[in-house]
DNA sequence: GTCTATAACTAGATAGAC
DNA sequence: GTCTATCTAGTTATAGAC
């Protein structure tokens, strides 16, 4: 399944271990069968990435970081454009949302793939064994887009932001790692949209969640 | 650690696992771990649930079942209350979000260490893995709640109701996994609210998102 | 029902030849 | 840089005594 054969055992092995870690999470993957499927020899794994941890760590960092690094690249930019005043709403959801569309665009391994893989990145590692790099940008993410949604809706405050934001990424880790299962479940109720379509309505909800006034108190079990 | 020197080694390890799967997580406790916690010998396990999965499964039912059983007899017994009528969009959402809080006080263990549980049970397994009772019971309410929200939300189809019950389901797993490492992560900006209030957030969320006029063809990257 | 002892296996890591 | 061979430690599961 190698079709890469010019490429470096460190390549392979971070190729293989994409599409591997995607299917079956970072720790049922043995590295036998990494290596294997790379076509790289078992120690490979230790020689350049020092541990099988080391392995993930790579793999994560190269997902995640682009796309955060591509939203606060995004949220400058709207930014500049809006000279001054506060960016719309749905632009920020944009610069949010949207780096995720492109990254799938650009990647190399099968859409579905690269979904379970983004996933299992926010899902399956323990925060404290992401990357630092993983987690500095993050920390950049959840600083600058509270900041813009903050001048978009004076009237939250910007704890609630933080939490509605908090939210919003429940919902796209969601429908990145369990839409599969979801599909499933929903037996033939629901077809297969396009993933555009998909956060299409990931922004249309999670818009009218972020527009809602803020919340007094009103929990009340049925 | 135990204090139940009463219980029977089943009961020891169904209380022991519960802690311990919540704080690490299902695959990385070992058996050893377990039964030593317990105060039973490691074949216990495989005495009273057959194998690791089987006590695996017999606590995810647990925790798993009774709030979605609750769910669904809350939602009936509304429906019994509306006489006909639609329920209300806030009702069906109590209804949907309620159990989980009753869940959390009659638990026995933390309510830290519970909501971890019960956002690994949606996260850590593959949907395949999951016992076939919870399948059939979570299934049930993919059933009966978007059928409720439809009438209640009649501009809606059925199939975009079923995709926004899929994203308030992923607010909640998130809220209930992942609200520790957000916490974290957004420094001392937020504080800890008791979680009827995350709740109470959460509601107003998922309420605002669900409400929202049907998406058409409004996708477009920053 | 509960225990000890151990079987049978798999994991990640590494030493050292090339 | 890449390989083979092996080490050490971990896992679940089970046979059989009590």
């Amino acid at each position: 399944m190698t079709n890469d054969q010019d490429a470096s055992a460190k390549f392979a092995l971070l190729q293989a271990a994409q599409a591997l870690f995607a299917e079956e999470g970072f720790e049922k993957v043995s590295m036998r069968t990494l290596t294997q499927k790379a076509g790289v020899n078992l120690a490979a794994v230790n020689y350049h990435f020092g541990s099988k941890q080391g392995l993930i760590e790579a793999v994560i960092a190269g997902y995640i970081n682009p796309v955060n690094q591509a939203r606060l690249k995004a949220l400058e930019s709207a930014e500049g454009a809006a000279e001054g005043r506060p960016v719309a709403l749905e632009t920020i959801l944009d610069c949010f949302l949207g780096p995720v569309l492109e990254a799938v665009r650009k990647s190399e391994i099968a859409e579905k793939l690269f979904f379970q893989l983004l996933g299992r990145c926010m899902v399956d590692q323990s925060l404290s064994s992401l990357p630092d790099s993983v987690m500095e940008t993050f920390q950049q993410v959840l600083i600058r887009f509270p900041q813009a949604l903050h001048r978009s809706l004076p009237e939250l405050s910007e704890e609630e932001i933080l939490w509605r934001l908090h939210f919003s990424i429940g919902v796209l880790v969601h429908v990145l790692s369990r839409t599969e299962g979801f599909l499933h479940l929903a037996g033939g109720r629901v077809g297969k949209p396009a993933f555009e379509e998909i956060l299409a309505m990931v922004r249309t909800f999670c818009r009218a969640g972020l527009m809602s006034p803020a919340v007094k108190e009103t929990v009340e079990a049925s």
